[in-house]
DNA sequence: TAATTATTATTACACGTGTAAACAATCCTG
DNA sequence: CAGGATTGTTTACACGTGTAATAATAATTA
């Protein structure tokens, strides 16, 4: 199987509208969509999408005058993908230095740690 | 306080031996430590310290005719700085999911689970 | 002191990314 | 059908990064 594309900051911000949409969308709604969560001009945006169209993260179908496009990798294996070069980079690859660090987090407030607890109480089963 | 520059995956492997040390090592020394974990000609290394220089994540103090770096960001920081922009890219700045995901990976063995059950527990305190 | 050697600084170059304008093709409207 | 509107394609350009060669400088040695 093909590699998953390395996909940039910028870009995420595409492919997170795209996969939560159930199906494929225009080039306009991506634009719509980043209303508010990137300021950038229309054409940035289609720059990102033919971008992400040739490293083969996104396909398309033609339907009448404008593209309709759709994921061609899941959010869940690029998720997959970043964390694993990230925990690369910083901790050389050892996952559980990583989760320590983020457990001792500030952030996390007592219900969130009480599912995690219960996340990783399920995977003793 | 000035900001935690953003250092580049190459660079990190440059940091990662200077912060291993107690005091401040020489490029040569970083050349030597790198062997083994990168297929970086010493030039290439050298480019690496000058830009971490010049960008403030390390400094050098003069010592007879060579440098000796030390770091001017802590471990720490930076780890919590990635950190941070990784959440955000890659779940919007959510701790949890992104915690969620990754203990739901596989890689995590009996021990490591126990031990980050422990950390969560004293995290009630 | 001149030559050699070690070390740092300057320069290079291609590729990815953020950012977008300009151009082209197509469709709707008058 | 011609002209504007819409949407996709091509081109642009500066900056960061990976990768390193070359030049300059300082120290050591003959």
């Amino acid at each position: 199987m093909s590699e998953i594309p390395k996909i940039s900051e910028a870009e995420w911000e595409v492919m997170k509208i795209v996969w939560s949409r159930t199906s494929p969308c225009t080039a306009n709604e991506i634009v719509n969509a980043l209303e508010g969560i990137a300021d950038w001009k229309p054409n940035t945006v289609k720059s990102l999408i033919t971008r992400l169209v040739k490293k083969q993260a996104l396909g398309y179908m033609e339907e009448r005058r404008n593209y309709r496009y759709y994921p061609l990798v899941s959010q869940d294996e690029c998720i997959r993908s970043e964390t694993k070069s990230f925990a690369k980079r910083i901790f050389g690859g050892a996952l559980k230095p990583m989760l320590v660090t983020f457990l001792q987090e500030e952030k996390l407030s007592e219900d969130e740690i009480e599912e995690l607890k219960r996340i990783l109480e399920e995977r003793k089963g």
